[in-house]
RNA sequence: GUCCAGAUAGCUCAGUAGGUAGAGCAGGGGAUUGAAAAUCCCCGUGUCGGCGGUUCGAUUCCGUCUCUGGGCA
């Protein structure tokens, strides 16, 4: 029998985590989480993430996997991933492959040009000049050292300015260059199910603005007190970026009262959610997928679907 | 009651020496190669508060009314 995962995609605040556990109840399963922000440990509650008598359902992965102060990656993620899925098929479950970061969802069926990874130093090197000369600045230089990407990135993206020069200053080759090496696409059979709201946003946002409220009650400011309180981390990093947190933060930092944050907070959120849906519309191949269903999130269907996928794609791996 | 200041995009406001108007935010669409819950790109017709007047032409000037702030009673 083939290597096979089923994947539960969908966009924040859709149901994502109670499917897998509904699935859990059915059969043996074991998560995969999809997630760039649950591989943080000591960030639960802005982050929706399973709680501890959840997980205790099924194996659940990925989850935990990071100090807030270091960081992850698509790369990291897709190495992960293919470790996980032999381990978890040889032990006679079926992985499921649950979350909402499409990016990373990308490089594990796409796969990755072999670039070389982030050094932390060079990284902040490049983030120190262009604090000086600016970024359109920064961007200028690219034009002698990666022509083609000069053409394609716009001079205020900082991120992935950034990114060329450091593996340009790392390797000596532009990053370009590396493009036309695609790695390996994904090795094993996968069948997706995509919970997809409703296209009344006005609906999603009030589910969003309830869970908020609901983190809130929960003890997140108490959370994120406790992350900035031990004077480690700063806003400048992946996980405080997190959506919640940076709002958080800026309100224990006075920046903002509470009725600002909680708008802010709802606003990113919901920003987010649409983020995921412009993936979800037409941004991912399905080269390798053996289907793709859709579902609402509370769908009362939802869970038979998964089962039949699940059993397509048992039937599909064994033959 | 009276004086002053406002009333322009969903919100905050700019502006038009009279020729029917534009920023930020929100919203929508898109991109996405080791930070991706990130980063970035594109998208602006709205009785310019109502009604009159002056004018070839008024969102702009004048009158009046309504509403909202603030001062004086």
């Amino acid at each position: 029998m083939k290597d096979r995962a089923l994947v539960v995609l969908g966009p924040t605040a859709t149901g994502k985590t109670s499917l897998a556990l509904e699935l859990a109840k059915v059969r043996r399963i074991e998560v995969i989480s999809l997630d760039s922000a649950l591989v943080y440990r000591g960030m639960d509650i802005g982050t929706a993430k399973p709680t501890e008598e959840e997980r205790s359902v099924c194996p659940h992965h990925l989850i935990d996997i990071r100090d807030p102060a270091q960081s992850y990656s698509a790369a990291d993620f897709r190495a992960d991933c293919l470790r996980l899925v032999p381990e978890i098929c040889a032990r006679g479950a079926l992985p499921v492959i649950c979350g909402g970061t499409m990016m990373y969802y990308k490089a594990l069926c796409e796969g990755l040009s072999p670039l070389p990874k982030t050094d932390p130093k060079v990284r902040e090197r490049v983030a120190m000049e262009a604090a000086e000369i600016g970024w359109p600045a920064m961007h200028d230089k690219l034009r002698k050292v990666d022509p083609p990407l000069y053409g394609k990135l716009a001079p205020n993206d900082r991120q992935r300015i950034s990114r060329a020069l450091e593996v340009y200053e790392m390797t000596g080759k532009p990053l370009s260059s590396f493009y036309s090496m695609k790695g390996e696409g994904c090795p094993f059979l996968r069948a997706e199910i995509v919970l997809l709201p409703s296209e009344d946003r006005a609906e999603l946002r009030v589910r969003i603005r309830e869970r908020f409220m609901r983190m809130l009650e929960d003890g997140l400011l108490s959370e994120v007190a406790a992350l900035r309180g031990r004077g480690d981390l700063d806003l400048s990093m992946p996980s405080m970026r997190a959506v919640g947190y940076r709002q958080a933060w800026e309100h224990l930092d006075g920046k903002t009262t509470r009725d600002q944050m909680v708008e802010q907070a709802v606003i990113a959120t919901a920003r987010l959610a649409k983020h995921q849906m412009t993936w979800l519309r037409g941004g991912l191949s399905s080269d390798g997928c053996l289907e793709r269903v859709a579902a609402r999130p509370s769908d009362p269907m939802a869970l038979a679907k998964a089962v039949e996928l699940a059993q397509k794609l048992d039937e599909a791996a064994a033959s």
